[in-house]
RNA sequence: CGGGGUGUGGCGCAGCUCGGUAGCGCACCUGCUUUGGGAGCAGGGGGUCGCUGGUUCAAAUCCAGUCACCCCGACCA
């Protein structure tokens, strides 16, 4: 055969075709499928275990800032919806609605029957119904604050589906609170803010820009949105996660009132903050390469995959997988990154070993041993580890492996995250100062990455920008506190503002 | 929602112009050989060609409609 060419497991390469690639990952790690249904997606095992991780672990640091898990209706009246006007407006284009509860029997075809007297929207966010709920929850300051989250699906009937990044239907978390006082809403916004770009970079390993959206970008019906911008290996942002300060807008539309101490009766300040399976968009496109998907070993569903090199003898294979099972054995005791326990499996499907080799590195897993004969006799093992080349083996004896494996997978979740970070450095161009260079810069094909800029925060200036396929990102929380030009119209501004293509 | 493209076994594709009843590579199953870094040979299974209707003796192929996916645009807390 001669000469083999590089192969990638994954086909085309992010070079060839990065839209076609980002398919390619999710279907050859088997995390997901575009359903019959117009934009909606099955979320397989592998991807499903990904976003129970990452549920797991945000829904511990919800509560751990003190709120608890309830669950309110997938319909909405379209009367609650309609109550607050900048909200209306922002959904309406993107609301599935729900207009009979019956169907007949016609000429051998169902109909629907039945017409509602007034219909029922599929919740695309939940302020308005859980606002109807809080109005009543809340009499008094004592009462306060109500601090609320919920796990569900919602719907917006989004034009362009694209799997995990913008689906009709999408899983995510709903935080509501209820305060007070302004200080103390802002105080909430900011606070589950951090807890969102935290969680993100220490398990997720992607760091993020986090800012303050500007008047056009906000979440319909709030003051103040903040987000956590990332940046993908193709230079473009993904908004992460965001959470609002609402101020009393949905309460007023709600009539959330509370008796105050001094007897007024006063409207609530309310929040709302949200992430969603779009993270697995979000670490699909930060961490995953040619040969596929690479996930930080903090949200792996599985950390070591132990494939056994089996032989045509019986006694030899009886001792593989005797060896192989004392190792899982050991180390599935074991933990890492403190405490969190290393999941390991033993992999006696049927497949060739090199199949399974190959699955589980397209799945991302950190660790895949491999373990033969040879190994057996010598007390050894042989690691692929998902951060290094994956045809490069590592031979070492199965003691250091087993007392190692914790350092290997947080040397893994350290790598994948110091890459990342990397990346974002190097592709945030902070010299770029007039527009003609801005446009210059995005004019490129291939990588793009984000331009910290000065922007006098006129919408002209922004809109002028979206014409051109950019939008302005955030403002970021950290401000360089300078003054500048406008990197659009060369007007005097202090603001820093991020500017880049988006998803 | 506008423009373009595509739907053929699990995946990737050919066949369609010029209608004659489906093929290739990978994967899968069996056997033999091989045996720790995507093995070889031989045999085999699996698709009513997205769906509906029309034209025709005959439709994957032509026509109409419809659904879905992909790309570009608009839209997108």
């Amino acid at each position: 055969m001669g000469n083999k060419k590089a192969r990638t497991a994954i086909s085309p390469t992010r070079e060839e075709d990065y839209s076609g690639w980002y398919q390619s990952v999710v279907r050859e790690a088997d995390m997901a499928e575009m359903s019959h249904v117009r934009g909606c997606m099955v979320i397989k095992p592998w991807g499903y275990g990904i976003w129970e991780n990452m549920q797991r672990e945000l829904d511990r640091r919800i509560k751990a800032t003190g709120h608890e898990n309830a669950y309110f209706p997938l319909f909405i009246p379209l009367s609650y919806i309609e109550k607050e006007a900048a909200h209306v407006e922002g959904f309406a284009k993107e609301m599935a609605v729900v207009t009979h509860h019956r169907l007949v029997s016609k000429d051998g075809e169902l109909k629907p029957a039945g017409e509602l007297e007034s219909p029922l929207v599929v919740r695309p966010t939940s302020e308005t119904i859980i606002g109807a709920s809080f109005a009543n929850w809340i009499q008094s300051y004592k009462d306060l604050p109500v601090l609320i989250n919920q796990w569900a699906n919602v719907v917006r009937w989004e034009m362009r589906p694209r799997v995990f990044l913008r689906t009709t239907e999408f899983l995510w978390q709903e935080g509501h609170t209820v305060h007070a006082t302004h200080e103390e809403a802002v105080e909430e916004t900011e606070k589950m803010f951090k807890v969102y770009q935290d969680f993100v970079e220490e398990f997720l390993a992607i760091p993020v820009i986090p800012g303050e959206k500007s008047e056009s970008e906000r979440f319909p019906g709030a003051i103040q949105t903040f987000t956590i911008e990332a940046m993908m290996q193709d230079g473009k942002a993904l908004q992460s996660g965001t959470s609002h300060y609402l101020g009393q807008n949905f309460a007023k539309a709600s009539k959330i009132q509370f008796a105050a101490e001094s007897g007024e009766l006063e409207y609530a300040y309310t929040t709302s903050w949200g992430v969603s399976t779009r993270l697995i968009g979000a670490l699909i496109m930060s961490h995953s390469d040619d040969d596929g998907l690479r996930v930080p070993p903090r949200i792996a569903p599985w950390h070591i995959a132990i494939v056994p090199i089996l032989r045509n003898d019986e006694e030899v294979n009886a001792k593989i997988e005797a060896y192989c099972k004392e190792i899982t054995a050991e180390l599935n005791k074991s933990y890492f990154a403190g405490n969190q326990p290393i999941m390991a499996k033993y992999d006696d499907r049927q497949y060739k070993p090199v199949n399974k080799k190959w699955g589980w590195i397209k799945k991302g897993i950190p660790i895949v041993l491999e373990i033969g004969p040879r190994d057996v006799e010598n007390g050894s093992v042989s690691v692929l580890a998902r951060d290094k080349n994956a045809r490069e083996y590592e031979n070492m004896p199965r003691d250091e492996f087993v007392t190692g494996a914790s350092a290997i997978l947080e040397r893994i979740q350290k790598s994948y995250y110091d890459a990342a970070v990397a990346r974002l450095n190097e592709h945030t161009h902070t010299d770029i100062h007039d527009y003609k260079s801005l446009l210059k810069l995005f004019s490129k094909k291939g990588m793009t990455g984000f331009v910290n800029a000065k922007w006098c925060e006129s919408i002209e200036c922004e809109d002028k920008v979206t014409s051109k396929k950019l939008t302005i990102r955030c403002l970021p929380i950290e401000q360089s506190g300078t003054e500048g030009h406008c990197v659009v119209c060369g007007a005097e501004a202090k603001m820093d503002a991020i500017f880049a293509m988006a998803y």
